[in-house]
DNA sequence: TGCGATTCTGCAATCGATTGCGATCGAGCT
DNA sequence: AGCTCGATCGCAATCGATTGCAGAATCGCA
């Protein structure tokens, strides 16, 4: 008999069952008076039942409470009803999910899954040994995984994909990648924003982000694209300002105190861009008078600053959308190409003088 | 032999396994020459086992990229190493996760449930029928369960609370309640807000938020306990302001327009305080020198808009480390009290004339 | 009344890892 | 050499739900 017997749950006392709630699926059987098959049967709607008996058996399942084990379930089927959401934090050990922008694209991603009925495991993780992706999606325990940010783990998501494939991953769309990603196009966001700060007469700009990250890299280029273009003398810097909001704040006040005829920076997030405009009040310049700013994500907070942040937008909603609709279609075995989203230009108070 | 032939994996073709990784434990053991009860021990440490196999039977697994499969370990021990989070969104069906505050809180939480090394598995759930917890806790998926503020659902949480114990809920102390709580101390958070703005001059003052909701129901006994105290003129008025951000707007500035003489708004949260000073500056009434503005949450955002909100402070940092260790302590079987958190003020620009 | 055609139900194997208990084997001791 | 003892390892039951197949019950029709 029971070698396990010291496992489990057992919620009752010795007897039976105090409460008289069934624990599983054999002792509801033996209440009803059928074959645990049978109860299965009702309970999931699958197979030939009498439609009295199934109705009988959900009736008393739910008088009594009873609720099937999702996880014998999950064992047995092989599906689990649940999506795996990955947050690898390589390039900055300290940064934290309570971020913004992830917190936003989290949201949106969780809404869309609640839609269809799944649930959301989220795992963060900060990379150091690249077994932290496999280790996830080997557990079994998800029927598909969502990347948010390659960071500097393409390599890894790479070697994974090789035999993983229900797997997305937000960001860019780098050269050579075996996954599927979504994401903005961040070298024409770079070139929009870029171009907007040019045509409002800013000829000394400054680029606020750190490039090692893929997305940053992109965006950088943009800024660079465009800046060569305009070819009338404009000229550009460049500042690898961290995520860290600490760390940010240092190198952007310091960074102010030198650059002191600068009309223009183009943060590349929103955060990053309202930290800016702080450290330049703090400092007597006016925006978007003398200097003007314009960020990246155009997330709820850059509109609701003082003055709003002009911003370039990612559609985070299009995309969680996106992303959540190109799992499901590489779960159900289609071949899918990844998506990349517009950004667009939202010019408002830290740009224009109005 | 095999009836389950349709279901699960079978990654490999037919035969055995074309890439040679092991699916199971019992296929890693026979390759490996041993029984799956070795490997079993060996992976998992426990048991005798003769060190070099051990280690054998570990480096075996490292190269073929085994991993056993999570869920039926779960089923067999009967634990899972994952917590739930729950979202009930009672009062306002439309309100997303994405809220800053609930991003926040549930960012945190993350984040101490990982150094715990436990997964979070997030459920955002519209309460429209009485089940929605029990679903969520009978499912046999998680080892115990976080519920984001009660909204109207204190009923069903105090019946399951009645028969599950390892459960804790962020949100208003309520009389009578089974299950434990971490909040804030609200009503004192209220009157400290209050106090705040009389002690500035204000004397005619509004209450921004949905007292349906318990944690502002408190919030505003607060403001009405000092509005009482103070007992010199002073007088206040309360509008009910919905969470979703379109509504909200649109109420905000529907008030604005008719309560031309007032000279304080204590917001229920951060977001409000924001919309209500962009409604404002909108409407040519400065901030703070006409008007003086208040929040509740001393979110991020608060202290990087212009001018900087003034809010009360809700430390969820702290809050997410006591959920998180009480659901512990409680998972182990100690008894635990409820705890409420102290509110602290933030005073910044939009109080403040400096 | 009789026999095949349907419907329902039940049996038992199965998913994959865990673990109590017993079997095995070699070492150490008399 | 024979025997005891302890360290390892394997057998097989178990967690709880699912499902292919077969047996039982019911029905229809001649």
């Amino acid at each position: 008999m029971g070698q396990g017997e010291t496992l489990a749950k057992k919620k009752g006392s010795g007897d039976e069952n105090s409460s008289g709630r069934p624990q599983n699926i054999q002792e509801l059987a033996q209440i009803a008076g059928v074959s645990a098959a049978t109860v299965s049967r009702s309970l999931a709607g699958t197979g030939k039942i009498a439609p009295a008996t199934r109705e009988r058996i959900r009736k008393l399942a739910d008088e009594l409470g009873f609720r099937p084990s999702t996880m014998a379930r999950n064992l047995r089927t092989g599906r689990t009803g649940t999506i795996g959401v990955i947050v690898p934090l390589g390039h900055e050990k300290t940064q934290h999910i309570s971020d913004p922008f992830f917190m936003t694209l989290l949201a949106h991603i969780a809404d869309r899954l609640a839609d269809r009925g799944y649930d959301l495991l989220l795992s963060r993780v900060v990379p150091h040994d690249p077994e932290w992706l496999s280790r996830q999606v080997d557990s079994g325990r998800v029927d598909g995984m969502i990347i948010i940010g390659q960071s500097n783990q393409s390599d890894v998501i790479n070697s994974v994909a090789r035999y993983y494939r229900p797997m997305v991953v937000w960001g860019a769309e780098l050269p050579g990648q075996l996954y599927c990603s979504v994401g903005s196009d961040n070298r024409l966001g770079g070139r929009i924003a870029t171009e907007h700060l040019l045509s409002l007469g800013c000829r000394r700009l400054a680029f606020f982000g750190d490039a090692s990250v893929p997305e940053v890299e992109q965006r950088l280029s943009g800024f660079r694209d465009a800046l060569r273009e305009a070819s009338d003398g404009a000229v550009g810097a460049t500042l690898p300002v961290h995520f860290v909001p600490e760390r940010a704040v240092e190198e952007i006040s310091g960074f102010l105190d030198l650059a002191e005829n600068l009309d223009g920076i183009f943060a590349t997030s929103d955060s990053i861009g309202m930290m800016a405009i702080q450290a330049l009040i703090e400092r007597g310049r006016s925006v978007p008078g003398e200097v003007k700013v314009i960020g990246f994500d155009d997330l709820d907070i850059a509109r609701r600053v003082l003055p709003p942040l002009s911003s370039i937008k990612q559609d985070l909603e299009a995309g969680a959308d996106a992303l959540v609709d190109l799992l499901f279609r590489k779960i159900a075995g289609e071949a899918v190409d990844s998506v990349q989203l517009e950004p667009t230009l939202a010019a408002r108070g830290s740009t224009l003088s109005d």
